[in-house]
DNA sequence: TATCTCTTTGAACGCCCATTCAACCAAATT
DNA sequence: AATTTGGTTGAATGGGCGTTCAAAGAGATA
């Protein structure tokens, strides 16, 4: 099973994860329509029916590209959150922190997610995948939410506050699409951590 | 120049609405690509080389077509602050609850606004309608909150609160695509009502 | 009624692009 | 070295769709 040929499985992946990320950069480019697959393959270096070989088709390149961000954010996310240990007020804020870091909040990746995001609705294959990850953001920051909730000893509500929060966030990256020259992630993040700073006033109040 | 031919100019205005309209629903089942300019005169009970007769092209339908809802918005964003009197809290309650009324937050127009967002990036035309009709959103809100500020007696930034609003107004619409089942219009508005409540306390205290 | 103008029709055209596939090449296996 | 397996090429194919346009239809004008 472990037994793999070398040199052939590794240029494979190798020619998957190009062509992936050339469609990313397309796809950031000039969306998923006018993206082709002469451009996907011609921008990994290959050539015209290596798409179909390695997806099957265009389509399933999408599904897989939308997956390659999808899990290259919560691995950032998840390393982040171990990173900074259990309180939760770190935990929150280095959540904050990654959403608004330079690697996920590029206008690349937001012209990439938003165009899966148009699609969504009547795609189930990338509604899936959006789902997931939401829900995976959804639960870990409801959790720590929990946490300040009784630590501040307020009675808001958990699930309104986290989905709050997580809506801010979208708004706040759907700007870095519509209006790039004004928006910086530096007063994005204060934004949220203004969030953070009105709903537990205590917990907050010296650190942000 | 008053003096116009009555029927026909009649008819065209209505085969232009009805063509948008076509357009308005194809692309809220389907985005944008795979709506057919057939799809769209059939749609609208036409034939195939009409929408090349009254938009010239299909992209420049599209343009109509994002106008006319940009438009569809504004208006009853200016009907509902202008019914609401001068009271900065009762004007900005009115935002909150167009944004989320029926008619507004419905899905079909959500499918429709995103889709037009992803492509925002590519399309100059698209970026200035959206644009436009964001910074007269925002300039109004702005000016309502600095005055909620004001009387509120707290030094928080009115650029970041107003900005933060719109942020979430706009994460929560997204909501509505990607989440069609949980999402609820209620609890959506609540969410925008707890931010303001938060920023806002002696003000909203006993009215939200 | 006859003529002119504006609108509509739908077949035909041509471009674009995803997909296919026979031929080729390189790595693994024997 | 010979054979098998797997990856790559790029020309050819075929379908879909935006656009064009000649012809017809309907309203205005005289």
């Amino acid at each position: 099973m472990m037994k793999r040929s070398n040199l052939r499985s590794e240029n494979k992946k190798n020619s998957n994860l190009k062509l992936i990320s050339s469609a990313i950069k397309n796809i950031s480019q000039k969306g998923i329509k006018e993206t082709t697959m002469h451009d996907v393959s011609h921008g990994a270096g290959l050539s015209q029916g290596i798409v179909n070989f390695h997806f099957k088709s265009k389509e399933l390149l999408l599904i897989e590209t939308l997956k390659f961000i999808s899990n290259e954010y919560l691995e950032t996310f998840q390393r982040n959150i171990i990173k900074s240990g259990s309180d939760p007020r770190k935990k929150i804020i280095s959540i904050i922190n990654n959403d608004f870091s330079k690697k996920i909040c590029s206008q690349d990746k937001m012209a990439v997610w938003f165009t899966f995001f148009s699609e969504v609705k009547f795609k189930p294959a990338y509604q899936q995948i959006c789902k997931e990850r939401d829900l995976y953001y959804q639960n870990i920051t409801q959790n720590i939410l929990r946490e300040l909730i009784i630590s501040e000893k307020n009675n808001i509500s958990e699930k309104n506050i986290s989905r709050g929060l997580q809506a801010l966030v979208m708004g706040l990256w759907l700007d870095q699409l519509e209006d790039p020259d004004t928006f910086s992630r530096k007063q994005a993040k204060q934004i949220c951590f203004d969030y953070l700073k009105k709903n537990f006033p205590k917990q907050f109040k010296n650190i942000l």
